[in-house]
DNA sequence: GGGCTGAATGACAGCGCTGTCCCTGGCGTC
DNA sequence: GACGCCAGGGACAGCGCTGTCATTCAGCCC
């Protein structure tokens, strides 16, 4: 009842413990009738096996980590959140654990953290989340040590991503693009943009689909663009700055949905209603999306799918299936709700 | 570079690795100077101890559970993710770790959880959230196997607690108690009031000291008073049948933020100016309390620390020191913002 | 000075698994 | 009929630590 090991399994089954361990572990060499009774007497005896036991000897310790920096402030939090429940979904399902560590945003003690995940937990792989899936130092300490590495929404590409890990994303080019086009669709001209953080490869791809959606490559009126940071706090002054231009835009795209709250707060504050006198939308559908005043139109990601697969990627590797994409990219959708509607 | 073993250390300091294992676990029998002779070796060789390792062969696994369920939607998520981030500070600060299991909601299949937690993992204690906290065969399951168990805003109380384990909460009846009082302060005396779950104490506490405050023993006019589960969407209800009384409340005083989000909500559709014709007041301050238009008067719980405290708790008791209060109640705070104000 | 004490350290046996290598016996092959 | 082969299964040696118990050697007492 309290700690069946895999001798009591062994003696049950009457079999050793190493085809006791075969069985387990689904390897080959074991009878159908061996297996069953092998199955039978763990079941009976309620027998898990010991991870730290698994670890020490074996090669895989069944451990993922999930990395975040960042205060809760911050909205992207949810994000998070989220990401990591479908992770450890995907965890659960394939026998594994998650392991949640958090690196203070200001510290770059890197070495420290992949020293951790590498000596003393052993992870499987590491599940990045930005801004730290786009640190070089960290990724290439990560990628020495021959840690696989998933990135959430990577920024840095190309070659040095072959090397530095899988990763997840959305189309964030055509995501922008349709949003855009959605308010283009409901007859708005004078769309304002706020951009995302500089540094964020999403923001730029964001941007550009805004840009070709709306001039197509013409002529671009840069006052309708606002620089922002991705926070809710970096949306407000961005917020100001287009919505007491002399000639107010009709619509404004922010890069994610904490801007698009940010303009809800300015036009709220100025006492101009939304959509009536103006139409906002976001990217990202925060769970906060749909519950402020008026619900946010937005784009929808399936972040929990994406953390279930990065968990996946992870595992599968592992256990030996080398699926090495270099990105795999995830459907989106237009999220319509009750911030859009046609310019009066 | 690699990876340095407990024997690089012993050969380096030219000790046993016995020796070495005693610095490091910071046990007595060590001279200052061997002492100083270790720490160098060790530190000189990156060395980190494996954590399969020691968990297989000592009695603590330097590894906490934190246990949730419920789904992202529910705004509640917020809360958890907060919790978990004072937990991880304060695993990082005891090295330990933090693990992040998560069971359906719908699924009572505690065993294989608790036997997970218990067999595989050894976690040396687990941190339960509502209303996990509060099912009495994961509790007893658990107790009977010898895990420390903190429960975050626990409900059941009295003799079973000692058995089930330590607790952390706020005082929620002085929180609702304060709240209505300033509310009250500011002119108002229809106060409708949103109920939380019917299964949390943290609902019936909150009621409590909103009836005290309000009606101080006095006749209680129920209308005023509306069931609500601590969603959003169960505050929607309620917020209209709340709105939609011949004699409208001048304040509605809900049992969480999620559901005075729902109000502000309502208040939007029903054209109701907040907070010039109803006041507006929640507990928690959510992330989002102060993202929605108007920003919500809210009582802030120091939910970090509270997490933090947890695994602090399970720490120490582990190590040996047997801190036993019952339950630690944080100190909240009134957050004054701007959905509310005196009455017209 | 012998014996006792106790602080400092080491030897050694596991913890519960997996990796590697080896043994067994039934079957097909020429 | 002797040989080879391979599926099925076992023996055994660790993985890197900690717990337990033994050992050493000052210092100290009478």
């Amino acid at each position: 009842m309290s700690k069946a090991t895999i001798y009591d399994v062994a003696r049950v089954a009457n079999v050793s413990i190493k085809t006791v361990s075969r069985v387990l572990n689904g390897e080959p060499k074991a009878s159908a009738e061996t297996r069953a009774r092998v199955m039978e007497a763990a079941r009976s005896l309620n027998y898990t096996p010991s991870l730290s036991a698994r670890a020490l000897s074996g090669s895989r310790s069944f451990l993922i980590a999930l990395v975040s920096s960042g205060g809760v402030s911050d909205n992207a939090m949810l994000y998070v959140t989220e990401l990591q429940l479908g992770a450890i979904q995907a965890c659960r399902a394939g026998g594994y654990h998650l392991l949640t560590e958090y690196i203070d945003a200001g510290t770059s003690d890197f070495s420290a953290l992949a020293e951790t995940l590498v000596s003393t937990l052993r992870v499987d792989g590491v599940i990045l989340i930005p801004p730290l899936c786009d640190d070089p130092q960290l990724l290439s300490l990560l990628a020495r040590r021959g840690v696989t590495c998933v990135r959430i929404s990577p920024t840095l590409d190309g070659s040095a991503e072959e090397k530095w890990g899988w990763g997840v994303d959305i189309d964030n080019y055509q995501a922008a693009f349709q949003m855009t086009r959605h308010l283009m669709d409901q007859g708005h001209r004078d769309i304002g943009f706020i951009q995302g953080h500089p540094k964020h490869a999403a923001a730029a791809q964001r941007e550009a689909g805004y840009r070709d959606a709306l001039f197509d490559g013409g002529p671009i009126p840069e006052h309708l663009i606002q620089p922002g940071l991705f926070t809710f706090d970096s949306g407000l002054p961005a917020a100001r700055a287009l919505l007491e231009q002399k000639r107010r835009p009709t619509a404004i795209f922010a890069a994610n949905d904490s801007m698009a709250m940010a303009v809800l707060s300015v036009a709220y504050k100025m006492g101009i209603p939304v959509p009536g006198a103006l139409s906002v939308a976001g990217i990202d559908d925060l769970p906060a999306a749909s519950v402020v005043c008026p619900p946010l139109t937005t784009v929808r990601q399936p972040v929990m799918e994406m953390g279930a697969a990065a968990a996946r990627f992870i595992i599968d590797r592992t256990a030996g299936q080398v699926g090495s994409y270099l990105k795999k990219v995830f459907d989106h959708s237009l999220v319509v709700r009750e911030s859009t509607a046609p310019p009066a």
